[in-house]
DNA sequence: AGCACTTGACTTGTATGGTAGTAGGTTAGT
DNA sequence: ACTAACCTACTACCATACAAGTCAAGTGCT
């Protein structure tokens, strides 16, 4: 039964509202959707070829992320980058990563630390102009040791709440100086290597910490994507 | 099936959707509604006198928090406490908490400190055996915590998260030792007043692992009430 | 008796209709 | 010209109808 005719954005075999959440998110963490645009349950509903009540629910969910802010009977906007949302899911997520970095430390398992090294050289040939391949190397290194210590629950948290910090650092192009996060991952498993949890925290803290320095001047920059009223 | 013909259980002024989904939670929370039960969204949406609609949207928000389960096409049923889950949320508690409880030692405001004294004596008159009151103590407790280090967002995110180990902790009728739990908070305090933010981190971490301490009997105990999958 | 199949009463997922409310441009009144 | 009322075109929210899948009881054949 093959009575697709329409342009189908969506594919079978799984609900609509989730693919439908998982596309708008994705268009909004790339800056696709810019901050303050207006999104409607009908014009998406349209563009997608669904109805109304899956792109609904996908808004609610992206509501709940601070993805979008839904004003009733007045319209969808994606929200303005806040300075302050950053830094503090920046905060949580330095929380929980600083544990798991002790925990990979405590249990210095042979293999996790050969394929963090394994990771660091892949990260090393990443040409220094492709910053979207760097940003999927760094996702994995940190999903690799939430992994490790076996918390994969907790990075399900962190993948929550992390969005907020992707949209930033889509939008740091240049000065992203991949080298210096290079060298921090270096010195995470050195710290994970020698079995050193305090110093491999203190990596940690510190390399999660570096988004703040960069985070200024992208505000300052980029105006018009943050939320002034802070 | 005696079904209330209740005059509307919602209020005005708030959208249905997130009412249901608070007075949901609630039940499943204080294991009115059983783990292993069967939902369903009409007999929820007749017996609230709403539609099917907000139930459903109160379905999809408490399978995110893994308080139900949905199977498409066969039915929603509450999810039964895992032993695993509740110690995934306990670790990110814990991770959260600790720094956040090291902020606040940093910051030792007077204010603060005669806040949570006072509250640590209306913890005391708090009769043994009434476990709701003091539980809702407990959580104004590391509230006013979280508040005290301006991490509104990290607590909303504890919030969201912390719904399984409240749940263990209404089946822990019996021996919940409240003495001890509030000598716990005193050290914390105490950490916290002296500025000894390594005391205090650790007298935290140890409170949050407390419940480690009871759950292997409460599983024992109520065992239908459990996942055996583990 | 025992197995294959049908049927119907469920379930959640999706689509659509209807309502109240807001925003903004336009028009009538001064 | 200026103000105020209205009017239209939107919005999200809720209710309802329909579609598709699941499961178990029941039926008829072997």
């Amino acid at each position: 039964m093959h009575t697709v005719k329409s342009p189908k954005v969506v594919a079978m075999g799984e609900s609509v509202g989730p693919q439908v959440y998982r596309i708008l998110r994705e268009r909004i963490i790339q800056a696709e959707l810019l901050p303050g645009e207006r999104l409607s349950e009908s014009d998406a509903a349209k563009s997608l070829s669904v109805s109304r009540q899956p792109v609904r629910e996908a808004f609610i969910k992206l509501s709940e992320e601070g993805l979008v802010q839904v004003l009733p009977q007045r319209g969808t906007f994606v929200t303005k980058i806040s300075v302050a949302s950053v830094m503090d899911v920046r905060f949580v997520r330095e929380a929980i990563e600083a544990d798991i970095v002790r925990l990979v430390a405590e249990g210095h398992a042979p293999e996790t630390i050969a394929e963090l090294r394994r990771q660091l050289a892949e990260q090393k040939k990443v040409p220094h102009d492709n910053r979207a391949a760097f940003l999927r190397l760094d996702e994995l290194f940190h999903h690799t040791l939430a992994a490790a210590a076996g918390k994969a629950y907790a990075w399900s948290v962190i993948e929550s709440v992390k969005a907020q910090m992707d949209r930033v650092r889509f939008l740091s192009v240049d000065d992203m100086h991949i080298g210096r996060l290079i060298e921090q991952h270096e010195r995470i498993v050195e710290g994970i290597a020698t079995g050193e949890k305090a110093v491999a925290e203190e990596a940690m803290r510190l390399h999660l910490r570096e988004i703040l320095k960069s985070l200024p001047a992208i505000a300052r920059s980029r105006a018009e994507l943050f939320d002034d009223t802070e």
